[in-house]
DNA sequence: CCAGTTCATGCAATCGATTGCGCAAAGGCG
DNA sequence: CGCCTTTGCGCAATCGATTGCATGAACTGG
């Protein structure tokens, strides 16, 4: 304790070896021979000793770090409060960490089209996850188009240039809305802003299935802001407004599900009874809610994994596909 | 655009001279004559070139990035998807990048006491903002006794040696249970689970405001966890339990407010007539709820300027005291 | 017109780790 | 026992920007 370890070269003096094999045996290269390597560690752990990584990162050209980044485009000044987006960016920050990356968070609010390229200049991070597309599926295809490593989580869309991973939103939709149609439905509201396009993703399956259903049922489209803190006044204010209310809901999130739900037993109308409601995503919330929300899961975990995945694919240079997961109908008593 | 412009050396060729001068010049010193600087400036802005940060922090010694962590100590495996949490990191986002910071994220499952001390260590960032006492008090004393760059959101407690921001706990728990007091409510139930510093001391704030009313008040301590999500059964199976269902919640975030509330009017109980319920936060969410939320507002914007202030003044090498805010009482429907 | 300032810029060392190359010692083999 | 391969380690260049010091030009004033 006599001396204090800042560099690798006062650790080399103390082990009487030159830098260089401290660096290898710190990196855990084979070249070091067994016994000298663990003599080494074994000093470094003493002294609380980790090399500098900013020279590290200096010397190998690369960052340690990767850019998870929320951009914002359907509506300024929406926080990313929703509890989805929460799971997934802690879900990536434990799967990164175990890779042993940083997670450097942004949140861009895309005012001019090169918010992504600015970000990608500045050359920070070893690679970039967006997520949700948002509407900003034409900025991110123009990045790709030289830019390699960077994935997105959200809809694949027929022609993107862009990877990304994310579940079937149209398949999703499709599901939730046929299963208010077998639970008897025959006027439903679809909720959310069809301005992202992973829900009017979802929308255009409500509609298939409806279509599928051979006529008898309705479809209206509600629009809501896409914050869900926002959407219990357009949801109360379209009630106000309609002179028959609908028998089945499907809302685009959760969270939208979930302020559905009290504005309607607010109005006396119970659910299921009454009313059906179904949701998005398949937060943890939605398992424990009143009452327990039936909904469409989304895989996160899994999702995480192939978002990671493919990244580091990309920053080896390879070129990867987009990932579509399914998702999958969880009914509990709201419908 | 003939040659490609990755160093200062390239863009000093081109620009005719000296390395250093463009590097002064991009950093904007007051050296080098005006119409330079702003030639050298142009010329990086065409190329796009920005010089790297990873070498600038290592001849600089500074890191460039605030570390934000989220201690989970309370409850193995809580998500931080509470739009609390999300709502602050959005803002320091905001604040940090206007500083020209980057936010890296951790999440750490506080397994052994040494998380802090690791991160310190790996030397990675130039401060922390740990985001959230819960129940690790101890290890950031511990570490703030010799590591001054650190601040943390949450509660002051006498005698605590590292630096807090963030709302007076105790009298926002009187402030509430003085209101529910006043609404006429007789038998309190306070939801949360108390063994997060933060929630304990509101939680010492209600039995304080049923003291000053003098009697004929009682006040009920219903452990729930602290995640939001699993408060639902919670709440639940206490009302399947108990005997005469108490006439005013105080639930210690909007969150299970919320919840608290659903399960109630599932019951047939209505809020504000029948129970009232107040919540704690002011999140978005608690504006447009069903109905709208009788809660505590923490001044998240205020107390996240508090919390860099202080974080930037501590790695300037300057002390600062903790900082603790009022907390506002939001009277709306639910009471 | 010259000595003393001021101003703008260049030189070169430096931050701390990584790594290609070379060398010496050790081991293998006939 | 001598030659060739393997193994372990050290030398020194390198990553890209910053900055104290030096230098020469321009400027000031007497």
């Amino acid at each position: 304790m006599a001396v204090k370890v800042r560099t690798i070269y006062d650790l080399a003096e103390l082990a009487g070896v030159s830098p260089a094999t401290v660096s290898r045996a710190l990196a855990g290269k084979q070249v070091v021979s067994a016994k000298t390597a663990e003599r080494i560690r074994k000093l470094a752990e003493e002294h609380g000793f980790s090399p500098s990584s900013i020279a590290r990162n200096l010397r190998t050209r690369r960052r340690g770090a990767i850019g998870v980044v929320i951009p914002l485009g359907h509506e300024r000044g929406q926080h990313i409060s929703d509890p989805f987006f929460m799971t997934l960016i802690g879900a990536l920050a434990d799967e990164l960490t175990e890779r042993g990356f940083d997670l450097v968070l942004s949140r861009v609010i895309p005012d001019r089209d090169n918010w992504l390229q600015k970000m990608i200049d500045a050359d920070r991070v070893d690679g970039f996850i967006v997520i949700g597309q948002s509407d900003q599926s034409k900025v991110l295809d123009a990045a790709a188009s030289h830019f390699l490593p960077m994935v997105a989580w959200g809809a694949f869309v027929q022609g993107q240039v862009h990877c990304s991973v994310g579940t079937d939103n149209y398949l999703g939709g499709r599901l939730a809305t046929r299963h208010l149609i077998e639970r008897g439905c025959r006027t439903i509201a679809f909720l959310g802003n069809p301005r992202a396009i992973e829900l009017s993703l979802r929308l255009e399956g409500a509609r298939a299935a409806v279509a599928e259903a051979g006529g008898g049922v309705e479809l209206l489209e509600i629009p809501t802001h896409l914050a869900a803190e926002l959407s219990g006044e357009d949801i109360a204010s379209y009630l106000d407004h309609v002179e028959k209310v609908p028998d089945g809901f499907f809302a685009a999130s959760d969270m939208i599900a979930l302020t559905a739900i009290q504005v309607l037993s607010a109005r006396g109308l119970s659910v299921p009874d009454d009313v059906k409601v179904i949701g998005y995503d398949d937060l943890a919330l939605a398992r424990t809610s009143v009452p327990p929300l039936t909904t469409i899961r989304q895989d996160i975990s899994g999702g995480v994994t192939h978002l990671v995945e493919n990244l580091f694919k990309r920053i080896e240079g390879k070129a990867t596909g987009s990932v579509v997961l399914n998702p999958e109908l969880i009914v509990r008593s709201s419908t």
